[in-house]
DNA sequence: CTTGCAATTAGATATTTTCCAAATTAGGAA
DNA sequence: TTCCTAATTTGGAAAATATCTAATTGCAAG
């Protein structure tokens, strides 16, 4: 899904991956590094999840979120891979012989 | 450069991007693909290039634009990065380094 | 049960983005 | 020059975003 590049449109959005790129945190060790209030990184995680590129995952009253690797790698190929003339003649040759049927 | 994200936020954006993908075009030529009026296209053609994601070269009364392929894979490249393992290994030791001067 | 802390939701406001139609700039051709 | 076409700029309205404070929810500890 493409919200990816939505959610990755913002920086402090950028800079909460990037954070979490260290390990898994909760909302609050994340707040604490920006200088925003809380319910503001709250909104921007809840995005960052819609969009499938964190994962969040609640302990108590906590809820500690972490990045979601293989969903951003796959966002970003999916995107690229037009831009690939390798991946561009494959993927014409698929259409082809699909029209032919 | 991270305007690059805000670039690409948009779909109508990726959509000319991929158009332009399959070689250089004139404006009125992607315009012919989208349901969108010439300006608007225009404006979304200049917003690309001030992120650097596409090249623009005037012929005539013509502008030709065409992909970037080399800052956009940077673009994305630098994001990836800090989501590499083996990068943030490399990157920490650099770091290290150049704390010890 | 009440109190306290973590996080999200609500409500309000300011800013940004998107898009179109109309006007403008600029090149090429009669 | 004058006309036509390509593209950009302008002006403005509607929609989406970002961010704050205040209120709410949920859990856990006394």
């Amino acid at each position: 899904m493409s919200n990816a590049f939505k959610a990755l449109s913002s920086e402090p959005r950028r800079r909460i991956l990037n954070h979490l790129a260290g390990g898994p945190m909760t909302v609050g060790e994340i707040a604490a590094q920006f200088d925003m209030a809380t319910p503001s990184i709250s909104k921007h995680l809840s995005l960052l999840k819609e969009a499938g590129l964190v994962h969040e995952q609640k302990r108590g009253q906590f809820v500690i979120y972490s990045v979601a690797a293989d969903s951003l790698a796959n966002a970003l190929y999916g995107f690229l891979t037009p831009f690939c003339p390798d991946a561009r003649r494959i993927a014409a040759k698929r259409k082809e012989r699909k029209d032919d049927e």
